[in-house]
Parts: structure tokens; sequence; C-alpha cells
DNA sequence: CGTATGAATGAACAGTCATTCACATTTCCG
DNA sequence: CGGAAATGTGAATGACTGTTCATTCATACG
């Protein structure tokens, strides 16, 4: 058992690797079998296939995104605490998992109809945290954009983008890139960047 | 030569339309064969291979991307008059063009190395167009911002994110969703939205 | 009319794909 | 130790991959 639950999660960590790195289609079970060091052959008694390997990654990842959320952002009330907290975790959840997150977004398609739903269900849910924050932010006068569910989808692909370029090796710490983000969106609704 | 212009420019726009919606690996020449009306082996009278047709697809539209650039940005003086060029620019021609743009994010990674350079190399020289212009503001002490060369990564993913969402058969017209796009770009650089 | 040309076909190629399975090997537990 | 369950192997499956090619066809030209 301990053995076994040790080469599952062997398969998961390579998948998400080459996946991410290749894409889902370019990616075949050899080379994810000689990634983790056995035989195409043994990874079906770990998985049921490819595909349910995919959703089951994509799964995972939105659903720890999503209590990584509800831990950041509990007990934090206002709304502009609120949306601090919101790009913070956001950023700082991207930059600690690219790798899941890049999959999550270019392999929903690769997914078939049913897996589609069900991580399309997740991703709506927390697509509705931050545009609910930017609703409250208008009708309470404090925020100054055109449109908050338009709003809502600009933020999240200004931040998740940050995966494509961040490297650890580059010139900037990961500390130093979520507050360049936070003082973008904060400006981006209208809000004076910095306060200390 | 008339005919076999057309079928060329078919089989480009099919293979864009299908490459864009499902991915480069998951389209076969037979697929596209079939979109076109045709039978794979005839696909090879007009393109050379599978990923030629993909690096051209990616060439044209970079191309023709730095061209409307530099339509749009000619004869435009003041760095904020060229900023709102620059995302009026962008945004609509992302919305013009959703397919191309999809695809010259997506299938970089499908490319063998030397296209993949190629591509690279064009996306590098339009993203220093908008980064020149933030470093611009930034010297002028015009524009309130982190980093210039990542606040223009931010503001690209922002704004190339609107082919995830937009559809014309949605509440906004590609001319409000521009407006939407320029007045959370501009506050995202410190500057007031309207003017008017 | 004869012929050269560009274009389309449909079969064939060698290779890869995800998946299955009978069989070894290892690990665990009584 | 013994046997059962878990785990890995390596070969095989049939379907599909991009690409090639001999052949056919229609049109254009001298």
């Amino acid at each position: 058992m301990p053995e076994s639950r040790n080469t599952k999660a062997k398969i998961r960590k390579a998948a998400l690797r080459l996946f991410a790195e290749r894409g889902y289609n370019a990616v075949s079970m050899r080379d994810l079998a000689d990634a983790v060091g056995m035989r195409q052959g043994g990874l079906y008694n770990h998985f049921e296939g490819k595909q349910v390997l995919l959703s089951d990654l994509m799964e995972t990842h939105m659903v720890g995104l999503l209590e990584a959320l509800d831990t950041a952002m509990a007990g934090i009330s206002g709304t502009r605490a609120r949306l601090e907290a919101f790009v913070r975790h956001h950023v700082s959840h991207h930059l600690n998992y690219p790798d899941d997150v890049f999959l999550a977004y270019m392999e929903v398609r690769s997914l078939d109809s049913d897996n589609r739903a069900r991580i399309t269900a997740l991703r709506n849910r927390y697509e509705h945290v931050l545009r609910k924050i930017l609703e409250d932010g208008c009708t309470q006068g404090l925020f100054r954009i055109g449109d908050a569910a338009v709003h809502a989808r600009m933020l999240l692909a200004m931040m998740t983008g940050v995966t494509v370029w961040y490297r650890d090796s580059g010139r900037l710490s990961r500390d130093e890139v979520v507050e360049l983000y936070l003082g973008a969106a904060l400006q981006s609704v209208g809000l004076a960047a910095v306060q200390s």
C-alpha cells in the first residue's frame, strides 16, 4: 500500500510536468511511463486511462485552488481588503503551482464533455468570488470600473499570465511579483496602490 | 492558378479554425481534408506538411499583427496617446481575429525549434513596443507603475484574454469592449480613465 | 488535336497511439 | 512459511498518425 501510493504520486507528478510542458495530446503513455521509470502497461494498475488521469489532475488542482482561496479569504472583511487578499492568493498560488495552473488553463478542451462540465463549474465558482468583490466595490462607490464581470475576467487573465514569464532565476522574487500585481490590480479598479 | 489559390486559402481557413478549436495535435490531416472537402493526399499539393502549415499560419498572423500595429501607431505622438492607440489596436485586432490569436498563443510549443525561434522573435518585437511606451511614461513621471517590463506583460495577458470569453452574441459590442479594456489599462498605469 | 500541367484521388507505408492481457515478480499479512 | 493480493512486464491488439505515390482527371496551350 505505501509503495503503491508512492508510484501513484510519481505518475501524477510526472504527468503534470509532461502535460504542462508538451501538451496532453503530445505526451504518450510510453513517454509517461519512461519518465516514471516503468513500462506503459503498469500505469493502468493506478489509473483507468489517460483521460481519467488528466481530469483527475485538473480536478485536484481546481479543488485545491478553491480551498486555498477559502483559507486566504477567511475572516477578511471590507471590500478593499478582500480584493487584496484575492490578488495575493491568486498570484502567489499561481507562482507556486505553475504546471497545475498551466494545465488547467490549456487543456480544458482535451477533456471529454462530462469532465469539462465539472471542471468548468469549479472554475466559474472561482471566478464568481472575484466578480462579487468587484460588484460590491461598485455598489459601494469604492471602485471606478466600467463593468464588474468584464473586469473580473481582465484581472484573472492578467494575473494568471504570470505563469508564462516568471522564472525563479529572474531578477524578481515571488513576493516582489505579487506586490507588483497587487499594485496594478488596485490601480486598475481606481484605488491608490500604496498606503504604507 | 485562381482555382489553386482558392483551395489553398480554403485549407488555411479550415486549418486555422480546427487548430484553434481542437489544438494542433488533435487535428489529423484527414480531419482537415474532410473540412475542406477533399482527401488527405491532395493537401500536399499546397503545403509541404502539417508543421509547415502551422508555422505558416502563425507567421502570417504575427506579421499581420505587427503591420496593423504600425498602421495604428503611425503619426501618433505623446505617450498617453500612444498607449491608447496600442490598447485600442490590440483589443480590436484580437476581437477581429480570435482564432489567429488563440492559435499563435497556444501552439507555440507545437512548433519545431527553428520555427519557434522565428515566431518568438516577432512576438518580442511586438511586446517591446508596449514596453517602450510604458518606460517612456515612467521616465516622464506620467505613469505610476512598479515595473515597466512586468506591467507590459500584465497588460498583454489582460488584453489578449478577451478572446477567451467574448462572443458577438453577448450583451456587449466590440467597441464597448475595447473602451472597457482601454479604461482598465489607463487606470492600471495611474491615469484617469475618461477625459471627454 | 496532342500534350503538358496542376490538382485530386485512394491505396499503401511505416510508425505510433491507448489499451488489454497472460504472465512474472514483489509485497503484505496471517 | 504460505498464499493472496498488489504491482510490474512485455508482447499483442486494432485503430489512427503524417506522408508518399502511381494514377486519373480536367483544363489550358501550341
